[in-house]
DNA sequence: CTGAAAGCGCTTACAG
DNA sequence: CTGAAAGCGCTTACAG
């Protein structure tokens, strides 16, 4: 396919088509300057009917301004990312900005290019997002031309960053499960060494009670489901009671969880209730009964990190520091039970 | 916090910092036009100490090349979009070519802006992506003013665009299990409109025999674990064997189907073989057993939808019609056996 | 009310 | 071997 290269329409083009000057058309596009109303309204019915768009890269070298930003991440599956980028986007298509999207893994040299090649194309900012917000991208974005806001992932001091509120979602599932009448609450979640964790299960403790059970391990199916196990071996051992409601550290967990009580010929909601967190659709919409669960509002955090970005860009101040949004519960059938409580 | 708006070199700095005239230093970085090797050299030295990195705007003005490319989707999940445009970024890195990333939805208006800014930018050229093969993104791309290249969706006629070959990949799974020593294949897949699934349907149905049940529904774990309950009641109700190795249209059949056969006492793979499609990694590999699974190896075809959407817009000619790339089975433990043949 | 000129940061003939 | 000038497609003082 040998592409025609129809040569685009530039401003001479127009105000030659308008009998202006270049000047001319210029002012009466941007709604600047002085001129008659006829000449204005013409000029914008002649750019409408040629189907004339300034060419950005022209106007970008002239404003400084590139309307364009960048986006970084090291979420290579990018379950965490897309929402983010989602929202972003969303942030910002009427400003009539786009988003450059750079998948570093966790590789400095690449993040490095990637940087570069940005600011080469001079990026009116930088969005800083990853996997987890207590652990940095491979690369010092601190000292860059641009303004840089981080989302989801630790940032450079000094900067402002963006992060869900991980001990209001915890408690938010916590409370949620008392409310439905559950008394002997246990906590399955992830690796200790994440920050996340320790939020979440702190608000967990405080809600239900310093007894109650926290199980760390791997941000698996399976060891959801092998917790499932040591719980209830305990429990025999100790001739104690059986959990009646397990609150997930992410809804992968809560799949292993399901299906381990469902082994055990144990029914969900009836006989446990079951919550989860991060609210990944596709699985927690299909999960046998679809699973209840903590919704990080990922895009919502999106459209903040965009508009501050901007902001900074345009020259507002803004006050660093970390901003903490809240979370949503999402009731579906694993808890059994009524209204959302937020 | 108030950016320093620390001014950007220009290449006057440059040229003043090396004693040199400006078109000296730009044919210097360039490695264009002659001089003195001590010149080129010192220049070059100087550029780098001084971190000066040319204003790619103002490049492009001049030379019609803005060294971006824009990837619009309707993949608002991501999960095919995601190693597309992988694929696609790494391909076109190391050529300095950066990826404006568009999620439309199934939005025409949305698709629209998003198009005229990127056009605005002057984008290189366009790939346009999405989840099925046999559905066209809701916006015509078919008289741009830049090169467009389709991957995973359907292209407008003439164009250039690339899918995995589904017909190849079916075989590839049909032919294990019977290399496994299976003999009773059934195929539990998702609905019959789509493209994707017919072509898979008739290869197994090739390799399997005329007679093996194909059973279409949705694309949902809950279609699998429903799907097995037909076979096997259907078996039962017969007087037939029952199935000994099922291929599933996707990795969530294929968790339902492994869900329904051990509510039903059976293993995998010791009494029933199971293989997937699209080695949706986060699932396949945790599944219990690990999934045997069919890779489109869609990162692959994002790189050859990178490369040739840069050779259009260099003006290579590129023959039109759609490019099928094969698949790759990834061997785990869901069917038992050894090593993959391919 | 409208247009000629300068300039954004580069590259590329062209002249010396 | 090196530099002055023109120009990419725009916008913005400035002059008339």
């Amino acid at each position: 396919m040998l592409h025609e290269r129809k040569e685009r329409l530039t401003i001479h083009d127009l105000a030659a088509a308008a009998g202006v000057s270049i000047s001319t058309a210029s002012k009466a596009l941007n709604g600047t300057g002085r001129m008659g109303m006829e000449t204005r309204e013409r000029v914008k019915r002649v750019a409408h009917e040629l189907g004339f768009r300034p060419n950005a890269l022209a106007k970008g070298l002239l404003s400084k301004r590139s309307f364009t930003i960048g986006l970084l991440t090291n979420d290579t599956y990018g379950r965490f990312t897309l929402p983010v980028m989602a929202g972003v986007a969303e942030a910002l298509v009427d400003r009539g900005v786009s988003v450059f999207l750079c998948a570093i893994e966790d590789d400095p040299a690449l993040g490095q290019i990637h940087v570069e090649a940005m600011l080469d194309k001079q990026v009116d900012g930088i969005i800083a997002t990853g996997k987890r917000v207590d652990r940095s991208l491979p690369i010092d974005l601190s000292n860059l031309p641009v303004p840089v806001v981080y989302a989801f992932t630790e940032g450079a001091a000094g900067s402002v960053s963006f992060r869900s509120d991980d001990a209001q979602g915890a408690r938010l599932a916590s409370e949620w499960l008392i409310r439905q009448g559950r008394h002997r609450l246990a906590h399955i979640t992830g690796p200790e060494s994440f920050f996340s964790v320790r939020e979440r299960a702190a608000a967990f403790r405080f809600v239900a009670g310093g007894e109650a059970p926290v199980l760390h391990g791997t941000w698996s199916e399976g060891w959801g489901h092998a917790a499932v196990a040591h719980l209830w071996d305990a429990a025999v051992a100790r001739a104690q009671d059986v959990p009646d409601a397990i609150f997930c550290g992410n809804d992968q967990i809560a799949r292993g969880v399901v299906d381990a009580l469902r082994e055990r010929g144990l029914k969900v909601p009836q006989d446990v209730s079951i919550i989860g967190f991060d609210n990944w659709e596709i699985v927690a919409a299909q999960m046998r009964p679809p699973l209840t669960t903590v919704d990080m509002e990922l895009k919502e955090l999106g459209r903040q990190a965009g508009l501050t970005v901007l902001a900074l860009a345009e020259g507002q101040v803004v006050e660093p520091g970390v901003r903490t949004l809240p979370c949503r519960l999402v009731v579906r059938e694993s808890c059994g039970g009524g209204e959302p409580h937020s």
